[in-house]
DNA sequence: TAGACGTGGAG
DNA sequence: TCTCCAAGTCT
């Protein structure tokens, strides 16, 4: 059982989604930026950000010659703002290292801050064409399904989900590329996780799920990932009030944020570890470079 | 490799 | 209301 590259890739040309780093003259930068903005974080609040984006920084070097408090600033509430810094970082290497050119090459992005199994081969394929098994949690969920037939794609493992993608593509580079984004797009706007639109699918004859029977998940139990009153949630409330205002505030302004001190304190601590946030010499807090 | 890491819309 | 989940990466 197979996915029909062809079948897939008439129903790409009908049905996929216009969306504006798929515009063939979208630079391989403003590829990049699309697809670390786009990790975890839903299309519809990533495309007026990454317009902004694009306008104010259209090359590397101009996102690298910014400081690290603006790009936090600017990447407002797309969640996981420590993309925004190592996307600023890849920038700076981008800028220095490579002639401000996104490099086409897998190994050499792979190198890159903030880039990793994913993320390399989708600009390898959607910003150059390329040939290379681009693997997330659409394609994931699409091989479960339509070559395994199973209900839902069990825990990851790079090598293997790579080598069932590789099985699927096409041999030449740009009908393979295009099919990464076909499959990735099927799983997007059909096979999806919730409430699957079998009837619009244009693999359904092949799918093995089908074929099974639509067996329900039969893997490990996915764990369920907690939001209200972890670190994660925190930490975001602190940053708010820093994106919210000019410059630096004093901590009697961040301790308004959370009651438990103490997870306040070791959450002030973590991002400034992490150099989202600075101390300025007289001990206020601020964004990374805005004071 | 399991767990940390934001945010908000949909069912 | 509450759970699920959305183009992952890093440690």
């Amino acid at each position: 059982m197979a996915v029909d590259a062809d079948v897939l890739l008439d129903w790409f040309s009908a049905h996929g989604r216009d969306l504006p780093w798929r515009e063939p003259g979208c630079s391989a930068w403003g590829v990049l930026v699309s697809e670390i903005m786009l990790q975890q974080t839903p299309v519809a609040r990533v495309e007026p950000i990454w317009h902004e984006w694009m306008a104010r920084w259209p090359v590397p070097s101009a996102l690298a010659a910014s400081s690290q408090g603006e790009v936090v600033r600017a990447w407002g509430k797309l969640g996981y703002p420590r993309r925004a810094l190592r996307l600023h970082q890849a920038a700076g290497v981008i800028a220095a290292e490579h002639g401000d050119v996104v490099p086409s090459d897998v190994d050499t992005l792979l190198a890159l801050p903030g880039i990793g199994a994913y993320t390399a081969r989708a600009v390898a394929a959607f910003a150059y064409g390329r040939r290379a098994p681009v693997v997330d949690t659409n394609v994931r969920r699409v091989v479960a399904r339509a070559v395994h037939g199973a209900g839902d794609a069990g825990p990851a493992s790079n090598t293997r989900d790579m080598a069932d993608v590789e099985a699927l593509l096409p041999a030449d580079d740009a009908p393979a590329a295009r099919f990464s984004a076909a499959i990735m797009e099927l799983g997007a706007l059909i096979c999806t996780a919730r409430a699957p639109r079998c009837a619009d699918c244009p693999v359904y004859d092949e799918c093995a799920w089908q074929h099974a029977g639509r067996p329900e998940y039969a893997g490990p139990a996915k764990p369920v990932q907690k939001f209200a009153g972890t670190d994660r949630q925190v930490r975001g409330l602190l940053l708010d009030v820093l994106r919210g205002t000019e410059g630096p505030v004093e901590k009697a302004k961040l301790d308004l944020v959370w009651h438990d001190g103490g997870q306040r304190d070791r959450c002030l601590d973590s991002l400034l570890v992490d150099g989202l946030l600075e101390q300025t010499r007289d001990g206020l807090f601020a964004l990374p470079g805005e004071h």
